[in-house]
DNA sequence: GGAGGGTAGATGATCCGTCATTGATTCCGC
DNA sequence: GCGGAATCAATGACGGATCATCTACCCTCC
């Protein structure tokens, strides 16, 4: 190839990341479904709607919360609506928009998946890194998110 | 909730590894299908090839070389094959086996998308880390990696 | 009050990834 | 050799993510 591919440390440091990027999601994914029934993109939406008052929000605010493209959500929203976890609901100050309320089945769901998820975020990940590997990790990783969103280093 | 949530600096470490960890790929998927046709998958799997010897690989040695799911990998091919970047070919020498090889389309493909992708990566991560800081992460994801795969540290 | 632009959300198509299963072959011990 | 275990790979079903498109509604300005 032609151009400048990256150095040896880049290489093996992108490689590395890229290693855990598919490794992670993965085990996390699979320690949720296997102990809770719950997948991670489930787990994440029920942990705002039981955050919120009331257990209610309006589609867009579980979008800006968890960075998550409108479609995905709808998507999302449909299959946990068919599993019951969730209800949607007629917003009547905006005749446009939506309400999806925690059904009782969903607040279930999430109160017992947490506790184990947590645990293994814990286990995988801040376990294995001293307070300055993380704080070094988090500081890596907020500057590549700047430079996705455009803003100033 | 009851149990032992994460720490605030643990909190704020993971949700900026979540917000990275969605949108770095999003950003270079978008970018090589836009730049070249080619979703990140395909790339990664175009790689593989056009670095092997004769540009052909048994489908395990790919899982491997990827950390990815055999089955993850077939589907994978099937697709690439309809789209014309590989072509699968009998394996003589272990009749339950076979071949992946590179097709012109597919050296074609690849060639033309590597500079703008790896363009991409040290833009999006490289530049923005210092010499250390690239250290840091790489440390960082190792020791993750190495609680996924049960080594020792 | 009507037209136009922007916002909220749903939907279909397509690709991606995992799990469970199956088919075929090779390897190994007896 | 032969029978069972392990290996290589494909497939179907399902959930996940993105893109493009569509509908419906709000809001503003004339």
């Amino acid at each position: 190839m032609s151009g400048d591919w990256l150095t040896a440390d880049e290489q093996r440091a992108w490689r590395t990341y890229l290693r855990m990027s598919s490794l992670l999601p993965a085990a996390l994914n699979r320690q949720l479904s296997q102990d809770s029934g719950l997948t991670l993109p489930e787990y994440e939406v029920l942990v705002q709607l039981s955050e919120a008052p009331g257990q209610v929000l309006r589609p867009f605010q579980i979008c800006e919360a968890l960075n998550w493209e409108q479609s995905r959500l709808s998507h999302q929203l449909t299959r946990m609506q068919r599993r019951g976890l969730v209800a949607r609901q007629e917003c009547e100050a905006d005749g446009r928009g939506a309400f999806v309320v925690l059904t009782a089945a969903g607040a279930d769901a999430i109160g017992s998946a947490a506790p184990g998820h947590v645990a293994a975020v814990r286990r995988l990940m801040f376990d294995r890194l001293s307070e300055d590997e993380r704080a070094a990790f988090e500081q890596a990783c907020a500057a590549i998110v700047a430079a996705l969103t455009g803003l100033p280093r």
